[in-house]
DNA sequence: CCGCCTCTTATGTATATACATATTGGCGAA
DNA sequence: TTCGCCAATATGTATATACATAAGAGGCGG
């Protein structure tokens, strides 16, 4: 969306942003089709008058980014699109809801403690049957239920969470600060409102809803599974995606 | 998920690598925590005995992954996990219907060519009105319809679209071969089916349906907004996101 | 005590150089 | 003709070096 569009803001930048900002240009552009060779090194130091290292950190970077793909003796080469991804942000809920200008609140619902379920297990993706938490919180912007957070804590993982009540703090943002994370998987759905979901929302039962799941792990151990359902059309998720941005 | 177990594993990697390596595992595993500051580049470089540059580019390579912030003459410090991001790829929808082992088929609904109208304009991000071409197909896994695609094509940006018929080929993957993209915005929602859709995906109206809308843009120009609706929970979207991939 | 200047320090960027490594194309022998 | 080996080539990785730049630390004068 943004371009460099003067002399001057090109010269401000580095050689090295420079070059990669040509290339993804002629690239994205079509100028360069897919399978198109682009220069070898040697030739856009040439070209740039520039040491063949720096045209080297360049074009890695692009290879980096999935926008060409290089070839030992053979050359770089402009791939085809790919398969399309997009980075999806999810923000904390209280950051989301006092975004949209509006003040947050939360309350907990349940919460019990007790060895996991066959259920859990799957959720978890644990192997043992060990002690879990059992959360279920509302999430409120102004008077409004705004998304409803049904969460299962591994507490071999996670033993301090025991101690909480989650009274006052939401679990997300409290695992956040207590666990590193490695690996997060997420699962989007649309869903018709259960009976119990659709009176925590206050919506009817049989609305749509979107569901967000995700499930965390760290260091190959689950920590947290997790199912944000936000009711009806009030809630969007939005990705954005430039794939030179891999810069 | 995967881990370097053995010290060949280790012992074959680039320096570059083990570095990145070292200190993500450091990082992810919650030994340095947030806010903590990473060894001076010269001290590691003294460590790995290896020489600046090399720890110079393995830590902008994790500054980058946004694992750890750079600060001149302060050094380099963990960053606290950051609003949490996903990688969500999202498939042609054929490749999708066949990976479920079901028989793919496609078929044109409608296909109009018109200028565009005020609402084409919002939703394809046009300033003024330019000719647009409006597609809307269906496409099956077996019997059953999979998922509806209403789809603008800015005429302006593709002209070539007005030869296509678009009852053999889906415009998706036609578009691919024919437009590089340099930025798509994703919106990802639940509606209830309305009337047209719900009679298309042969489903009862106000039904839950997730629906996918990715507006794209080449070089600044508007190519084509589309929006998939898939019924109910036929459909999910899948993200995995590990913060070290980001190398 | 505050504001300004300078010095120090750690990172940012670029260079020339060297050697490793994968791959292609050609040459020669079976 | 075909297989196998070698040499040429483009990229991959690392080094030592140099200078730029941003920001904190300390000193100095008003």
């Amino acid at each position: 969306m943004n371009k460099m569009e003067t002399v001057e803001e090109r010269e401000a930048m580095s050689l090295h942003q420079r070059i990669l900002a040509d290339i993804s240009e002629r690239i994205l552009s079509g100028e360069w089709a897919p399978g198109h060779r682009v220069p070898f090194e040697y030739e856009l130091a040439q070209q740039y008058g520039c040491s063949r290292m720096t045209v080297n950190k360049a074009l890695s970077q692009l290879a980096k980014a999935g926008l060409i793909e290089r070839r030992r003796r053979s050359g770089s080469f402009v791939r085809r699109p790919q398969s399309q991804a997009a980075v999806l942000e999810i923000h904390d809920i209280k950051v989301e809801v006092q975004a949209l200008g509006l003040p947050y609140s939360y309350a907990l619902i349940s919460r019990q403690k007790r060895k996991s379920t066959a259920d859990d297990r799957v959720l978890l993706d644990l192997k043992q049957s060990t002690p879990v938490l059992d959360l279920t919180c509302l999430h409120r912007a102004g008077a409004r239920p705004f998304c409803l957070e049904q969460r299962l804590i591994s507490l071999t993982a996670v033993p301090e969470a025991a101690d909480e009540s989650f009274e006052e703090a939401a679990p997300g943002p409290w695992l956040v600060g207590h666990v590193p994370w490695s690996t997060a998987e997420h699962r989007i759905r649309a869903t018709a409102a259960g009976e119990e979901v659709a009176a925590a929302l206050e919506i009817e039962a049989g609305a749509a809803c979107l569901a967000v799941e995700r499930r965390t792990w760290s260091a190959d151990h689950p920590v947290t599974q997790v199912r944000f359902t936000y009711p009806g059309d009030s809630h969007m998720l939005v990705a954005r995606f430039t794939p030179s941005d891999g810069s």
